[in-house]
DNA sequence: ATACACCTTTACGCAACGTCAAGGTCAACA
DNA sequence: TGTTGACCTTGACGTTGCGTAAAGGTGTAT
């Protein structure tokens, strides 16, 4: 029983470019090569590829079968193991990636249908980490590692009521900031008012508050143009606004 | 704010190369470039490299976010929801393969430790398989696509009892063989009731039997070298015995 | 002036083949 | 005997998302 490439290949259901493969990376060589160069497989070959395919199969890859099926003392089960555990890492990895797909289409294409509670439970951890790509850098520097570590550790613990009510007070912050905008004081009660809401907003993140801490995060809103553009979304000057108003609240203007 | 590769690249958690990677696919291109050739980015392009990563987190592919974020009457939803069936089959030939891989390595480590069951379950879809790819295309062209179609999902559909059903005849039919093959008469009774065993053993595979057939697969015991070699394992000259005992069985051969 | 940390483009490497392309071999048929 | 047509060969590029040099220019601090 001799086989040409394509023989063996329509044989065992792979293709020929594939034996050709196998035998350069040498996992799988010709019995012999006739006189006109045509690689010629025999019952040995046919067996070996069907080794070959069922760890194939297995999803092992070539290289690792290619040790298991030429060295007798390999450990096969032992690679088998291993690559169970690589699979079920890959599995994990797999599992969060849908669950956190499906949130975002949830998130997405039920627009408010979500109840805030399964917004809550699917983005505060994502928030998080966007939060950290796009400010981490800087905030760490400014406030240090501790300060943003545990911030951070306090939001993500943070309870569905607690997410509720901070987000109702940066509403009503927002609220209250515009009205007062319209008056141009800030100095004026609702200024005023709208500064307390901030720090009240703000202790839901810091784990500790200080007035100077306060100032200076009303400085930065000014300073950083990426808090700027967020405050300012609605209109123009609400940032340096807040600053003011905080900074009156604060005590380090008056 | 502007950023040059390095810069970008620590505050976004990527490679410098990868950003040049999104550059020259036309993913992400730099602001502007500079007098001496510096790739410049600023916010927009900070904001649009982090719906890239958000894009890319979820696992798809550059391509598709491309597209996605190209072209604004792109559904994202949709392409979301496709993503996620991919993922879905992922995760389902995942499991498939981990479930498979389990079952090689306690079939291998624990040897007899596993149950007839366990074997079962685990791996009738397996020897079907195995068995296609081995000799599947010769028992195809000798007996055609349907009985061999037939015996495999009879073989599929065999049940647990079927299963250790026709395990013990195959045993009992090698017992005998050996016996007879002792006396050297394959028209002994031994020999005979071996190649009746054989018939019933068959008759479990194939969904109509035929004298003729029984004969032909006799002959083929001993003109293929692969079930010569199977047959002849434990004591040489089984192939030939049980073809002479199946001929005189069937009336083929006095 | 020199060192050193940036930046640039070009290009190979990775896994496991698919897919041409250019050219030799073999059996069959007119 | 010439010629198809179905095989076979090697060589080489493409795939995905970068990592990793290599070779050379730029910016700035000492």
């Amino acid at each position: 029983m001799e086989y040409t490439v394509q023989k063996l290949a329509s044989l065992a259901g792979v293709s020929a470019r594939t034996l050709r493969y196998y035998d350069e990376i040498g996992i799988l060589k010709p019995a012999r090569i006739n006189s006109s160069g045509y690689r010629i497989y025999g019952q040995r070959e046919v067996d070996r590829l069907q080794q070959i395919l069922f760890y194939r199969e297995l999803g092992v890859n070539l290289e690792t079968i290619k040790e298991i099926m030429t060295s007798p003392s390999y450990d096969s089960t032992k690679a088998l193991q291993e690559h169970r555990v690589q699979l079920l890492e890959k599995r994990k990895q797999l599992d969060l990636l849908i669950k956190n797909v499906e949130k975002t289409i949830s998130a997405t294409e039920g627009r408010m249908t979500m109840s805030n509670k399964e917004k809550f439970e699917g983005f505060k951890k994502q928030m998080v980490e966007e939060n950290e790509k796009k400010y981490g850098k800087e905030i760490r520097e400014k406030y240090g590692e501790d300060t943003v570590n545990k911030s951070n550790a306090k939001f993500m613990d943070m309870s569905q009521k607690d997410y509720e009510m901070v987000t109702q007070l940066e509403a009503q912050m927002r609220e209250n900031l515009a009205e007062a905008l319209k008056i141009g004081d800030p100095s004026s009660e609702l200024a005023q008012k709208a500064a307390d809401l901030h720090k009240q907003w703000l202790t839901y993140y810091w784990t500790e508050y200080s007035k100077e801490a306060h100032a200076g995060l009303a400085q930065m809103y000014v300073d950083d143009e990426r808090f700027k553009a967020y405050y300012d979304k609605e209109q123009p000057g609400t940032a340096e606004f807040l600053r003011d108003a905080i900074l009156i609240y604060t005590g380090a203007k008056k």
